[in-house]
DNA sequence: CATGAATGAGGATTCATTCAT
DNA sequence: GATGAATGAATCCTCATTCAT
């Protein structure tokens, strides 16, 4: 017997749908949205939600959890490929691009950083981690500044990408993108 | 009845109490405080509450207003006394030194570009402005690039001063400030 | 302004609607009766009976209480114009009667003693003390044993006064309190 | 089909698993086990208690009835070896050893008699028989008291036997018990 | 005007029971 | 027969808002 038996197909396809609306809802920015609202979007009772997820906190937990697994792979690829500064670039535009495709970025930093929840703690340190090893890269190769940490920088993103509600957000998101950008190489040699 | 009739003296200081009270408790961070709170730490009855303001969300919405007000008093006599990139750069490290103070500066501007609500329309309008207006001068001037707008800096903005919890909170807080200024002069032959 | 100012005249009456409805409830034995259902017989709204009462518990352990209180009076007065051994049998024949007559001495009797709640020490403490001052005189007029404790002849009165369901149970109920009482007696010489 | 087919050797395997898991539950004081719980500490899931069960009341029925059933055969033995006066006061301190045990026979009394429900109908019947006829014995024999019935003395042994909590149970048990036990003798020669 | 009591629509969570696998 | 996932009614409690005093 498994130390965790896999769940039966139906299971599974439930809990797949349950996550799947809660992302729905939560990165679409309804972070009230109702347990029983996210039940019957799913196709399921709520029962069937508690059975999957202790709380509503652990089902938004495990959404965020998701969601920043997914970001934090891309800076290891990046960097492999790219040398630093480029890396650096495209790893800011691509949170820019993922928050543009409706793919909740937006939502995702924004409570990473809005809130001082330890709901978040982990999603928050991850997504820090990927961008302190980007700017170190960077500093190494003396083409950012080495001043900047990851979590500084986080913030900053949160607020970009947090830009949902305005009109033509992605060109004003891509441009202030590129002015952090700037704004990291600009000291990069008297900070370095 | 004339639009709006002098307040009582009493009637006047309740309305200023309840201001103060929210005041110390939505920017103080406990942007769910309960209305019946709030009352009593102002010393009077929900009912003065309700009848000084229409809704709960009415009343934060006069709490931002003020704060805001005196924020956007700034620009003019900094513009007046300073160079536009410089105005730029005090105005921008104003915003901070005030959310290091706790005056709140910081669930001000979170609260105003964090959510769609209406109910910040009008604040986030005029910060908008106030930016808008330096970021202006300093592209007359060619110091400072001239695609970026008053809204879009202000989103970033927003991602810097919502970094509340974190420990040296100041100092990064200024950092990214300094990056996002470097950015703005960067391209400002390029793009002016 | 007094310490705990006096509730308005409605504010009361709406008090004592709640627990009486309570009591009506509890006592009658249904001991699981919703709050929703309490409130409603009371005539007000759930919301009214949060504010009086913190809790369900809290509303429970206040008719409980009261009821207590009641007959804990007694005692006293028999003491002082019976002897001992008299004012235990009547304080024993009171707490049938008062069962008898619906007061809900036997649900009262049977919640302190039948569980191990917390909710129910001071009520439990409150009724032995009462049996323990009765057993105490009679002992010291040496016509009743004096190896019998309080909260144990509480014990057995609770079992006594729970016999709800059965037909005709006030003459069983006195038949079995004599019983005891002749029990107390009986071993007068021998254990005291 | 047969009225009732012998079980398969894993069924009544599964039978005697859940009556007994659910004996440690019931008995060891948790009255609100849930059946889910009960299921898996039989080591079986719902389903299956289901199948031996139809309702969670059926299973508790049925748990009360078999601990009922030992005890029930206690008096005959008793009758047949010693006098009915005897007999009587062996029994009474039999069920008070057997509660003292962990035996549950605490938690059986009381809920046969704190209760109104039909579910212990028959569990209650049956008690009182079995008291019914050690009275009556020692009424015939004239040194028991004629006027007190089993239903009566099985309230009075529900009060004495739900003394779980306190510190010195055993003890307290005893003595009350033979306090009743002296009531009973006390007035045969008048009540008889 | 001020008070604070009353309202009541939710909202998260639990658990006996059913039924597809 | 057994499993355990799904159901969903039921329950306690919260809090913005209204209104009698």
């Amino acid at each position: 017997m498994p130390a965790s038996r896999p769940l039966r197909a139906d299971a599974r396809r439930n809990r797949e749908a349950l996550l799947s609306a809660a992302r729905q809802a939560f990165l679409g920015g309804d972070t009230d949205a109702h347990v029983e609202d996210i039940a019957r979007s799913a196709g399921v009772a709520v029962g069937t939600l508690y059975r999957h997820f202790e709380t509503r906190e652990a089902l938004i937990e495990e959404v965020y959890r998701k969601e920043v697994d997914d970001l934090c792979a891309a800076p290891a690829e990046l960097l492999a490929q790219h040398p630093p500064e480029e890396a650096l670039r495209r790893f800011l535009l691509l949170l820019v691009e993922h928050a543009a495709v409706g793919k909740g970025m937006s939502v995702v930093l924004e409570s990473i950083m809005a809130t001082d929840s330890p709901v978040f703690d982990e999603a928050r340190a991850r997504m820090a981690d990927a961008l302190s090893r980007l700017l170190e890269a960077g500093a190494a190769a003396g083409t950012v500044r080495g001043d900047v940490t990851g979590p500084t920088l986080l913030r900053a993103l949160g607020g970009i990408c947090g830009m949902r509600a305005t009109e033509g957000w992605l060109t004003e998101a891509r441009q202030i993108t590129a002015l952090l950008f700037d704004g990291l190489r600009h000291g990069a040699a008297r900070a370095a």
